[in-house]
DNA sequence: GACTAAACGAGACGGTACGTCCTGTCTTATC
DNA sequence: GATAAGACAGGACGTACCGTCTCGTTTAGTC
């Protein structure tokens, strides 16, 4: 049981904190992430700019947080791989389909202006890892455990670093931009991860 | 020989030149990135603000172009890996003295400077890949190719994709902050990417 | 006949009024009129700023009705001026009573502030002369108009410009801060007065 | 001699100077004062704000500023009273002229904003008495000297006196706007302060 | 003694302006 | 003639108040 001393302003606080979310998420995937100003997303949202200062104490803090409300949307739904027996078969869909997402050009500066800044404020990478990398990874991993037990996977296998042999090589080559990311590399790198950690 | 008419302005250039690139790295390995401001580097420099932007267009071109000058020093000496004969032995070397690198805190501060900057920079990545990350490479794959003759990897091998899943993987953890760089860790990638593509 | 529907609240209105204008007072003797702000009144008052607005349009109305109030409780008291049957006498007592108040820093600072608001807001102005400065020169004049009819003061004299030729002085020295306020000087301007509009 | 360190900037300081402080004048001339912003000024000037933040502290520093530049113009001319001989002629022309000066909505609202300023800042009063008041009442108290000496004055008149009964009733009745200013208002100031201070 | 409705304290809200900081350009005096 | 010094226009920053709006909470009278 809690006690609350003051009053319940709860629904206009949870109506300015969509507006500036998704302005903050519309300004991100519209342009380059230095040029997404504070002000432009109180504008943009149709809110003062104190409304913003007095949930969050910078744009990196706002933009992650309208990051990680994309992602909680989504929480409902399903967070677990396809399973359909065959490992490589499954990996492979899922690999297609993040190099396909990472290609979306919206998308892609979401995920960059993400990258930037849980690359130089650690609170905010703890965050990341905590709220939104490790609940994915548990989810794939979950998928690794039952290929392990179908003796598609060798049993001893640090999933951890499965799941970095299988992600790493494709989030270097998109964010350096060194290389296209095709369905033919998608696949490639399942098969290199499965000759790694084969049985 | 060169006859020259006025005075030679080269050496005065030169030497601003070097002030500016070495206030530059200075700056980026004390503070965060986003904290380093032309202004600093020119006082830091004993320059005027105007000869920065007389050769460089933007904040990151100066920052880019220090640490590039940074590697080209080293031009001179060997880009060139141990070849012991035995790769795994040669790789781990390198590996565990890369991850070494990356856990030092001002050189950590300045990669991801360099980081932040291409990956948000078309131009700048292009820049960085063909300038720094090609010739690195390229003295990586002369290693490789010699491990092909050698028979200690497959001769189908796809090269890029072999020196992806030997180090996207650090980089990945490094960048994100999600484990620790252990000698242990470096040598347990050179295993699995040999496993992957041993012979 | 009246007939009101809910309770009367009139005690707390009546008690919140007051904590408003004298937080007002208050604040006003402390600070630079600038500085005195509508949410340091309401925190100085225990009152929320709403019940502040709802009585006054702005902060000047709020200040100026404050000052309106510290005069008013003085209405039950005598607004008249001491008549000994020496105007000379009378009025220099006046003066000198005058001259001191001015010097008095917490009442100088409210003074300066009601002065900047009728200045500066001609509704504000026309209260004040009606609700303030008409029935202080009213009693003026009636000791004004008892020394015309003893023979010390010009019957003819317009009693308006007697005043203004006695206060104005006195009043723009304060103002401007152009020369010191002594008794000295307070009796100057009575002599100068009567010497212009003696019999 | 004096020793300058830096280069002279003076050309560019000089016109961005008298741009801001015309700016200044205008906006004090169309709007209320509060309503002036330091923004506006930079705006209309075509400025940068901190090239404003630069010379003055603050909005009151700039707007008095404009207003002690617009006397300052005015200087190579004769800051001298006219001296027809019969000094109440002369002094209702002067009256007269102030009256309607005062008249004129523009000149109106500078001068209420710069007795805002100076009634609520002590070192601006200073400075106003310096540089505008002293040597405007320097000018009137030449002209008063000569008529002491031609007998219409009296000999042993305090003339800061004097010039506080002349033109104090007309500044307080424009200031709280109490009466209208007339030239007949004008001539009956002039007639009062002769009659307490003739011969 | 419980109920009701106005007034209330609290303080979040959309805004405006503040004064500071930095960018990239421009200007001047100096070397 | 290139430089250091630094002023400049511009524009985002984060803060402080404005005057409005929206909550629960007194409080004073009615039932």
């Amino acid at each position: 049981m809690t006690y609350e001393k003051g009053p319940d302003h709860s629904r206009r606080k949870e109506r300015s904190r969509q507006a500036i979310l998704s302005a903050a998420r519309a300004l991100v995937m519209e342009e380059a992430y230095e040029k997404v100003t504070v002000e432009a997303i109180a504008a943009r949202a149709g809110v003062g700019k104190q409304t913003i200062y007095r949930r969050w104490p910078s744009k990196s803090a706002i933009v992650f947080a309208a990051l990680l409300a994309l992602s909680e949307d989504a929480d409902g739904q399903s967070v677990t791989l396809p399973d359909t027996g065959d490992l490589a078969t499954d990996l492979k869909l899922v690999m297609r389909a993040t190099a396909h997402e990472f290609s979306d050009p919206p998308f892609d500066k979401l995920i960059r202006a993400l990258n930037t800044e849980i690359a130089n404020d650690p609170a905010l990478a703890a965050e990341y890892r905590e709220k939104l990398a490790q609940p994915l990874d548990e989810a794939k991993k979950t998928r690794l455990r039952s290929a392990q037990r179908a003796g598609q996977l060798d049993p001893e296998a640090d999933l951890d670093l499965v799941l970095e042999v299988l992600y790493a090589p494709l989030f270097q080559r998109w964010l350096h931009r060194s290389g296209p990311l095709t369905p033919a590399y998608a696949d490639s790198l399942v098969d290199v991860t499965l000759r790694a950690f084969g049985p």
